[in-house]
DNA sequence: TGTACATCAGTGAACGCGCGTTCACTGATGTAC
DNA sequence: TGTACATCAGTGAACGCGCGTTCACTGATGTAC
């Protein structure tokens, strides 16, 4: 149990130093990312983290997985289950907002080379891609759900990145949610017309 | 003049730190794209690059910049001007295998945060959206080329990120194009169904 | 053709930095009796 | 309820490292006469 006063022991350490590690990537981009700012963010010695993660790269991943829930969360708050170009499409809006609110975590989470050793990351990663899936065979029944789940997500994907990388212009985020429903329209066109 | 012999004067030391430094990046990823190692790695003590670079970050923008005008050459040896969805779906499938061939070189490119003051960088991604543009216009003469080529662009690059991290089977560079020509095929049913 | 000299590419020592990680430790917690 | 003690979260000094960058320098180059 944590004691209100007490400051020897932290109380919740672990939740302490991804909250740490989420805003040094917001402010620094992920070459702020160290675990000596972390300790020094959540007010504890250098080495207190190692109490919670075995080196550096686990906070890393510990991160990225906690980035692939939330993803989640964003994709299935925008709409549960599509079963219509708009709502596909608000899907869509939603995967690119996520990354332009978080960038920097978007890039730890699919820019940086990753460990495929943290089943944690694999899960998450892997629970996305099903979930797209799913959302393509609700949105497009007759079509080849395994192909076309790649192309849509391949097209979300790379306008988040673009976006990211100030390829595309995205000075509101109106303007943005258009850019994604129309590229998503274009699709949905194409797999009628197949 | 550089004399063979002579070993003081390098003789073109700015073109051997980018060699270096692509080496480096292919082997280590941008981590290990530091000037020290550049240095170390072209034979030469670790401040003589300054002699070329203003900073790393001047070394990393070169590096980057190099790498669009070589992406260019990939596309325009791919085809020179597709008019037809094959040629089109040719054109990405560069574009992917350009980011497979040099993936640590890709990810400078695109999924670093960018100093948006290399003017050389602006203007070798300037080309390559404007290359896009023309491809497109060429290839969906209908179309509202903007917004279409915008479309496309994602969708290339977004199976290119995607094939990076090992989130699509990228076992053989004929599975990797089918994927592409698949998808790019979609976008052109598309526009013709407008 | 030979020499003096300005230019400039590369040297090497040195700086201060922040990093990841180890280690033996200490202080707080909570449980068994 | 009170006390002894095991557990374990956090400390702080220390390690070795590689980094970017500065500085005064030196050696090679090539040009003007």
């Amino acid at each position: 149990m944590s004691q209100p006063g007490s400051t020897y022991h932290h109380g919740d350490l672990r939740a302490a130093c991804l909250r740490a590690a989420r805003e040094l990537l917001e402010e620094d981009g992920s070459s702020g990312l160290s675990l000596r700012a972390v300790a020094r963010r959540a007010g504890v010695s250098a080495t207190a983290p190692y109490r919670h993660y075995a080196d550096r790269e686990a906070l890393v991943s510990a991160v990225a997985a906690q980035g692939y829930r939330e993803l989640a969360e964003y994709l299935l708050a925008a709409h549960p289950a599509p079963t219509t170009p708009d709502e596909l499409a608000a899907v869509a809006v939603a995967y690119v907002r996520f990354a332009l609110d978080r960038p920097a975590l978007f890039r730890v989470m699919f820019a940086e080379p990753c460990d495929p050793n943290s089943e944690e990351r694999v899960a998450a990663t892997a629970a996305i891609s099903e979930y797209v899936r799913g959302v393509v065979r609700g949105a497009f029944p007759g079509a080849d759900a395994d192909a076309l789940s790649v192309t849509v997500w391949a097209l979300v994907h790379g306008l988040a990145f673009l976006h990211l990388d100030g390829k595309l212009d995205s000075a509101t985020p109106e303007l943005v949610a258009d850019q994604v429903r129309t590229a998503v329209r274009a699709l949905f066109t194409a797999s009628a017309a197949m």
